[in-house]
DNA sequence: TTGTACGCGTTATCAT
DNA sequence: ATGATAACGCGTACAA
């Protein structure tokens, strides 16, 4: 069993069981053709010698590699913590089964050309995109050269690439309905940046919400989805409009930013001021209160990513597809 | 460029070249007995040809995957946010350069049989454990197997095998030192879990030194690393010892929860209680005040784990050892 | 220094 | 249903 023991082959267990290798790669294979008894013999002789198959050799003539990339940005402050165990554990639910490797890969300066060239070497069936910047090349190269490629969310720019999202806009709707109903009556928003979809669907999806509860033009101070800047966007809300009773803070991370500039001032969570987040991160829980928050079935949609990216690598040129996940509230006690 | 170009195979290269496979073999691996002429020759060629090396056909006669594996818990309450992603930029940074791909596992039922598996098929040179838990039989049966394996602490079992580590004494010191210099005259501690390495140390570094400093005996509450045994030891502390003004809480995860509770009981950090945490994660930043806490270089840990493990990789029986890193205070407002 | 030829362990084609 | 045998693309003794 050590690192040096004598390797088993095919063609051994082909000897103990006194058939060819052939026979013995069907049996391996799950051929079906292969008679009862003969099937049986090779089962035998494979746990005898303890045989495991050398998957290098497979890849060569197979053309599979059984591993897929996960490329992530590398400045996480975006992707939070318990979002990126999520992602992986959501992912592994269906590679982990079929044996397929996760490679993780941090964008850095390179990361475009390695993960070609991975692709090419054969070493990589496919790769998942998670959160690429706005200008990434990457996602249209991959496109172009028809390489399996999945994105976590909705592009920027409207390129033909499967993508799996929450539906922001829906999140956005849940936060304003949850604070109507709990009866808030001058109800504002930080937003996340508007330059980017999920920063403005998401206040879209509230503003709407709000409008059709009878709360039309909502105030809303923009931030940049950092913790730093939900605490400016709240000491500028506060000062500008101290009569707020509830705010959507369309990041848990701004809204942790948020929370303490809100107890300097006085106002008591969620007595005086009701606060719904967005993304259900463990930011959420460590806020003072814990935070009603927006969650995203993270998991699900991690899971889905890995099945849409086997279906691009076992059948080339799948059409392109999107699956949009729904969000749920999540009501602790800020709101 | 396509995914189903033409394959370029040595074989071309050769051709363009007008050598044999041999000699383009050479060139791309960096033989120094090739004539300069027609290296370069050779080279134009790889380049005109575009030229990239089927790594599966290469690890079926190298017997390296130039792969390793990065195996987690998958509950992360322990591996915090910012301390993954700071362990897979450091393992990257010696791993990328080398070509070394990094798999991902997170660990579950079968984890230990899947990464002895791979070894064996020849999918993976090495691995990597984080964070084991006690009774984990993998260390034990990697090291019996000879396989090459580094963990990122020191084992509660006294096994041979390759480890990195911090110095938590020395942390658990930095800390005493830091409330003594600041005044502090009556001193308590909230130690993490007492059966595990990380809780025994950083408590013993923490007393003794106290003592150093003439201050013996300091009181002491257990906790388990986590939120919530933060927020009760807390409650429990400053119920017994009402005049502690500044306490050593062994994780900063159990800080956040244990500051909420401090809030509660009307006391002002730093200045009523002064708060020293330990691992700089996500959490010192998150509360409030901004904690003050013990850092490891985990980068640095991370990028020396991946060189142990490559080291075994390339030589077998590489003789055991064990890499001591050094802790700082990383200084914020709680005190 | 260069080329020839063999082996790495599978899968897949084609007779039988 | 089974067994030769040919790829798959590369590294590397060995010979020249």
């Amino acid at each position: 069993m050590s690192r040096h023991q004598k390797r088993v082959t095919l063609e051994e267990v082909a000897r103990v069981a006194g058939v060819s290798r052939a026979t013995v790669s069907r049996v391996v294979n799950g051929v079906t053709s292969v008679d009862e008894n003969i099937r049986q013999t090779v089962e035998r002789a494979i746990s005898t010698t303890g045989y495991l198959p050398n998957l290098a050799a497979r890849a060569l003539v197979t053309r599979r590699a059984d591993a897929i990339a996960l490329v992530l940005p590398s400045e996480n402050r975006i992707v939070g913590d318990p979002f990126f165990t999520r992602i992986v554990r959501g992912v592994s639910t269906v590679l982990r089964p079929l044996g397929v490797h996760l490679v993780l890969m941090m964008t850095g300066a390179d990361t475009g050309e390695q993960v070609i060239a991975d692709l090419r070497q054969g070493r990589l069936d496919g790769v998942i995109l998670v959160h690429t910047y706005q200008a990434d090349p990457l996602p249209g190269l991959l496109v172009r050269n028809r390489q399996p490629v999945v994105l976590s969310a909705r592009p920027a720019e409207p390129i033909p690439i499967t993508y799996v999202d929450v539906n922001q806009t829906a999140g956005g709707a849940l936060a304003a309905e949850h604070l109507v109903a709990r009866g808030c009556r001058r109800v504002a928003t930080i937003t996340g940046s508007l330059d980017r979809p999920p920063g403005q669907d998401r206040l879209a999806g509230f503003r709407d919400a709000m409008a059709e509860s009878g709360q039309p033009g909502v105030v809303s101070v923009e931030g940049d989805f950092t913790r730093e800047s939900g605490a400016a966007a709240m000491e500028r809300l506060i000062t500008e409009h101290p009569d707020v009773d509830g705010v959507f803070i369309a990041s848990d991370l701004m809204a942790e930013g948020a929370l303490p500039v809100l107890r300097r001032h006085g106002r008591a969570v969620p007595d005086d001021i009701a606060v719904v987040g967005f993304d259900d991160s463990s930011a959420a829980l460590s806020c003072d209160p814990p935070l009603t928050t927006v969650r995203q079935p993270v998991e699900d949609m991690a899971a889905e990513m890995a099945r849409q990216l086997l279906r691009q690598v076992e059948q080339v040129d799948t059409p392109v597809r999107s699956v949009i996940f729904e969000p749920s509230l999540v009501v602790r006690q800020s709101a």
